[in-house]
DNA sequence: ATTTATTATCGCAAATATACGATTGGTTTT
DNA sequence: AAAACCAATCGTATATTTGCGATAATAAAT
């Protein structure tokens, strides 16, 4: 890609706004977070049968929303149920109404 | 990239946001972004002053914002005013924080 | 008409993202 | 121990994003 090779100094929270939008921006992403803040929590699987995708595609988009710390996977076997973080949840919401004005 | 050939129906709104939190979804878009909440306005020469990024760079950073509708051109010859799209902007702004409970 | 100033676009290279099937890794049940 | 279940990871293919320099486009000033 060519970077440029120093790293931009950004403004504080810059950044961690913008890794918390790009991990919200995936319609798919979307649908998971709102399912998750209707049922609370939820399986792997029933995201699955929600979505027409592949287990493995799902469970990517899972660990990206991990990533960025919007959820949290509880191990409940054989199965694991994620939730949102609700601290980061907060952080993220205090960062976008802030940005919003 | 072997996507699925069906278009997946997401709720209503969830795409509208998707996209707006993927224009978010760069640390350089959000510092751009944050320079015209406080400018109010802006040319395109003013941000290549204040990034170390190539003309070309910040232009196409320009140009996804416009495209996902969050700031608007206008011409004000040789230069282009940069300034954020109110309109969309509000919409945005109210899609967020309804996710965002 | 030429030059200057400003910004957009083109063409390229490299990194990242998206999706899938197949495989692996854990845990529970048999 | 073997089989079954569920989810993560690997390997792969393709698409998109990010960045740059070079070039084109547009309008103003000379």
């Amino acid at each position: 890609m060519k970077r440029s090779l120093e790293h931009i100094k950004y403004e504080e929270g810059t950044e961690v706004l913008a890794r918390f939008a790009k991990a919200l921006g995936h319609p798919t992403r979307i649908a998971i977070l709102k399912h998750l803040e209707n049922q609370s929590c939820c399986f792997t699987g029933d995201l699955v049968d929600v979505f027409p995708l592949a287990q493995s595609t799902i469970s990517q988009h899972l660990k990206e929303l991990k990533d960025a710390g919007l959820i949290q996977g509880e191990l409940k076997p054989p199965k694991i149920k994620y939730c949102i973080n609700q601290e980061n949840w907060k952080i993220a919401k205090s960062l976008f109404s802030a940005f919003f004005d």
